[in-house]
DNA sequence: TCCATACTTGGAACGTCATTCCATTTATGT
DNA sequence: ACATAAATGGAATGACGTTCCAAGTATGGA
């Protein structure tokens, strides 16, 4: 029987307080996350440096998508505890978009942790923060769904992308400057023809900034909502 | 010298017309996908289904990742030359927008392969069509960028979540309507006084459409992108 | 027609990883 | 002390991506 099998029966005593526990495998998970990517974390690396072995982890934590989840939802949970609350719910939920965006820019992992668990406690930490904001900005409630999700379906959607770019960059090695102005190079040689409009961005991909643009999406769709609201 | 380190010399006649060849592979690929998902992706079940061995693969693709890249962009193209034109570019990038979305429920797998394959074909295809559109929209030119972007986010990341929900459904064997209904009873039973939000929204978990919330999230975003045309 | 060459195949083998198993150690309550 | 349950850690398992290589097959020149 595993302790993660009997959850309800909260042990009374702490055996060996000094040992392994649930929050020392989790801190370690995300040292090895953040030093190496996702694929840095395995059971192998992460019991070398527990010094244990992987059998005692798995007494701790089910399997590897728990794990990743818990560190994920630390992140998160410490990401919603420390955005600042803005003056308008407006300027709020820009904080929390731009906490989460600058969360995934330190733990790209958590962009890809955050979609695999779905409806789980950190997507639900951050949908509560928006929603609560949302009603604030006196969306009505049949509205109030459609918004957050839109606002929630974008934070996210940006964040994967992000945490994907910088996944690449740590695993093949190359840093984003190199491959930003690869991929611009790509584009500027696409057919005329099929590809205009990428290929007269194409100049601007390695020195936009993606903090700037994601802030700009998200008052497009403030102001979408903004305009919503009259009814 | 494997096939694929030499794409330049293309080939000047096919050998063996009958046998392997890439288009073969990625067919039989997106079959796989579609069937099992991600998961379901071996080279194994592969080789199996193409009645060859892993290393007769090898030599048309250099890997898994391209492998599903190539798979991706066949199902991208297909739906971006599919998707009607719509009479205003409004109408158009909607059209575009609900091509992707339902291609990617038809195909969950092409979600997740399409964040991680960042500025290559597959993407380039939907960035291209959405500028053309956002270009004709009369945005102005040093603007155009983070419209663009701040679409494909979106869009992307609906689709990545959803990708993310029926592969869970895939993998795990319980359907959809399950899933949401089991996520519904545990939001509804969260802290009253830290999720107040999420609390009165649970029961619209299980009902609520995701095409439609979809589509209005394209149209808040189009709405902030009307009162930017005005400057 | 035959051969040298390059292309292509398919299966075996390798290394890595998540996960399971189990013999052993450690703490607790009696 | 001793019995029992909690926890440990290392070995074993099985699946997978990828590489290797011995063998087969078409092509172009002699």
């Amino acid at each position: 029987m595993s302790r993660c099998d009997m959850m309800k029966k909260a042990r009374s005593t702490q055996r060996r307080e000094q040992s392994l526990s649930t929050d020392r495998i989790i801190e370690a998970a995300i040292e090895l996350l953040d030093k190496s990517g996702e694929g840095g974390l395995t059971f192998q690396a992460l019991s070398k440096r527990l010094a244990t072995g992987p059998g005692a982890i798995y007494w701790h934590i089910a399997n590897k998508s728990e794990l990743l989840t818990a560190a994920c939802d630390a992140i998160v949970s410490r990401t919603m505890n420390t955005t600042s609350v803005g003056t308008t719910p407006e300027a709020t939920i820009r904080a929390v978009a731009l906490g989460m965006f600058d969360a995934i820019d330190a733990h790209p992992w958590v962009g890809s942790a955050l979609t695999r668990a779905a409806g789980q406690l950190p997507m639900v930490r951050i949908f509560e923060r928006l929603g609560q904001q949302v009603r604030a900005l006196g969306v009505p409630d049949n509205t109030q769904w459609t918004v957050v999700a839109a606002l929630l379906n974008y934070i996210l959607g940006v964040g994967s992308q992000n945490a994907a770019n910088a996944q690449l960059g740590l695993e093949q090695g190359f840093d984003r400057a190199n491959f930003l102005a690869e991929v611009s190079i790509v584009w500027s040689q696409l057919d005329p023809n099929e590809y205009p409009f990428t290929r007269s961005v194409a100049t601007q991909l390695p020195t936009h900034d993606d903090r700037m643009d994601f802030l700009a999406g998200v008052d497009f769709i403030l102001s979408g909502i903004a305009s919503l609201r009259q009814y």
